[in-house]
RNA sequence: CGCGGGAUAGAGCAGUGGUAGCUCGUCGGGCCCAUAACCCGGAGGUCGUAGGUUCAAAUCCUUCUCCCGCAA
C-alpha cells in the first residue's frame, strides 16, 4: 500500500470531483484573498468554514468593519472565525475537522497545532516567486524592486514563516502600468490556475514538493505608514516610481508641499535630466514635473491634504500661481 | 467626544462686511497643413444646510449634513 506525504493511502484516480468533496477550511484576509474565496465557493469546493482576521476599527469614525474575506463568508453563510491570536485561539479549526487548509494572505503566523489539523496539510498562496519575498508585502516589494516578474507560490504551510515546500510556481510578467491593484488581480488569478492544475497531484502526493533554497531567501517585511514617504534625498527615480505604483490607487505615497501634504498616486518618467533643484514641482508644456536625484517624473495624479484626489490638469489650474514649488521629504512626526 | 483641513459655475481654486472672480472645460464663431496653439463671443453660481448679528454677510456667530488628510 502505498502512502502520500501525509501518510494517507494514495489515490491515484482521484480527479477535481474528488478534491471538491474535501473538507476545506479557508484563511484570509484583504479584498484580492476574498475574491479567490468567492470563486472558489463558486466552482463547487466545500468550503466548510472561514478564518480571517478580527474586525477592525477603520477610518476616522472608528467604524467596526469587517474583512473582505468575512463579509464574502457571511454572504454564503459560512462559518467564520477571527481570533484576535490564532496562537492561542484555535479550536473552531481543530473542531471543525477539515481535510485540508488554503491560506491566501491571512495576515497571522499559523500553529503547529493548526498545521497538523488537517489530514492533507495546509497549503499556502503567496505572492511571490519563493524564496523571494517571504513576509507579509511580497506584492508591494515586488513593484517597488521593479522586478521583471512576479508569481503565486503554492506551498506548504510550515511553522516558519513561508519557508515550506514549494509544489508549483504560476509566474507573471509585471509591466510599467502594474500597481497594487492591478498585480493582486493577477495573483488571484494565478492562484485559480494553481487550484486547477496542481491542488489535485500535491493533494494525493504524486506532487513531493521542492525545498526552497535557503541561500537565496529574501524578505518582504511588513509595511508601516513611514514606508508611505518617499525621500527626495536618497531614493532615485525608479524606486520611487515603483514605491508609488507599490501603494497605487488606493493609498499613494507622500511629499510635503508647504505646510501640508501632497500624495502621489500616478507616475511615471518624464526625462533623465538633472537641471532644476531636486524637489521642485513645476509645469512644463502641459504637463506637471517633479525633479528627483536622477531626473524627472511626470505627475498624472496627486492629492493635496484635506482635499480630493486629482488629475495634474485640475492640479495645474488651481495651484499655477504657486509653481514651481520646492516639495521636500515628509517626515513621520510631521 | 483622538488631531486637523474643507464645502463658491461641469473641474480645480481665489475672494475675512459694500454689485461674485481666476484658470480649465463647455457652447457658438474665426484662423491654420496642423495643435491639450491662438483670436472673438456666449451660457453656466439663490457661495453645502438652518438660524442669528448688521443698513448690508461667501465673509462674523451658532446648528446640522457631507467630503478629505493624519493618527490608531
Amino acid at each position: 500500500m502505498l502512502l502520500n506525504r501525509f501518510g494517507n493511502v494514495l489515490v491515484y484516480n482521484c480527479n477535481m470531483n474528488n478534491i471538491k468533496t474535501l473538507k476545506i477550511l479557508y484563511m484570509g484576509t484583504p479584498n484580492f484573498s476574498a475574491n479567490l474565496l468567492e470563486w472558489l465557493i463558486l466552482e463547487g469546493f466545500n468550503i466548510i468554514g472561514v478564518v480571517s482576521k478580527a474586525d477592525a476599527f477603520i477610518g476616522r469614525k472608528k467604524i467596526l468593519t469587517p474583512s473582505p474575506v468575512k463579509e464574502v463568508a457571511l454572504k454564503y453563510n459560512l462559518h467564520v472565525f477571527t481570533p484576535i491570536r490564532i496562537r492561542n485561539d484555535y479550536d473552531f479549526i481543530v473542531s471543525k475537522a477539515p481535510d485540508l487548509i488554503l491560506t491566501f494572505a491571512y495576515g497571522q503566523i499559523v500553529p503547529k497545532a493548526v498545521l497538523e489539523a488537517p489530514r492533507f496539510g495546509c497549503l499556502n498562496f503567496h505572492g511571490s516567486i519563493l524564496p523571494a519575498y517571504r513576509g507579509a508585502s511580497p506584492i508591494q516589494m515586488a513593484l517597488i524592486n521593479n522586478e521583471k516578474e512576479t508569481g503565486v507560490s503554492l506551498m506548504e504551510m510550515v511553522e516558519a514563516m513561508d519557508a515550506g515546500r514549494v509544489f508549483a510556481i504560476e509566474k507573471f510578467p509585471l509591466t510599467s502600468q502594474d500597481n497594487f491593484k492591478t498585480v493582486s488581480e493577477k495573483m488571484v488569478e494565478a492562484s485559480k490556475k494553481l487550484i486547477l492544475n496542481h491542488l489535485l497531484s500535491v493533494v494525493n502526493g504524486l506532487n513531493p514538493g521542492v525545498k526552497q533554497d535557503e541561500s537565496r531567501v529574501t524578505y518582504a517585511p511588513i509595511l508601516k505608514p513611514n514606508n508611505e514617504n518617499i525621500s527626495l534625498e536618497t531614493e532615485s527615480m525608479a524606486t520611487i516610481l515603483g514605491k508609488i505604483r507599490a501603494f497605487a490607487p488606493d493609498i499613494g505615497v507622500n511629499l510635503r508641499y508647504e505646510e501640508t501634504s501632497l500624495k502621489l498616486y500616478e507616475a511615471e518618467v518624464y526625462n533623465n535630466l538633472m537641471v532644476r533643484p531636486l524637489g521642485e514641482l513645476f509645469i512644463d508644456g502641459h504637463f506637471l514635473v517633479l525633479q528627483l536625484k536622477d531626473g524627472q517624473i511626470k505627475l498624472n495624479f496627486l492629492q493635496k491634504s484635506g482635499k480630493n484626489r486629482v488629475d495634474a490638469r485640475s492640479f495645474i489650474n488651481g495651484d499655477k500661481h504657486k509653481l514651481p514649488v520646492i516639495l521636500k521629504t515628509r517626515t513621520l512626526d510631521e
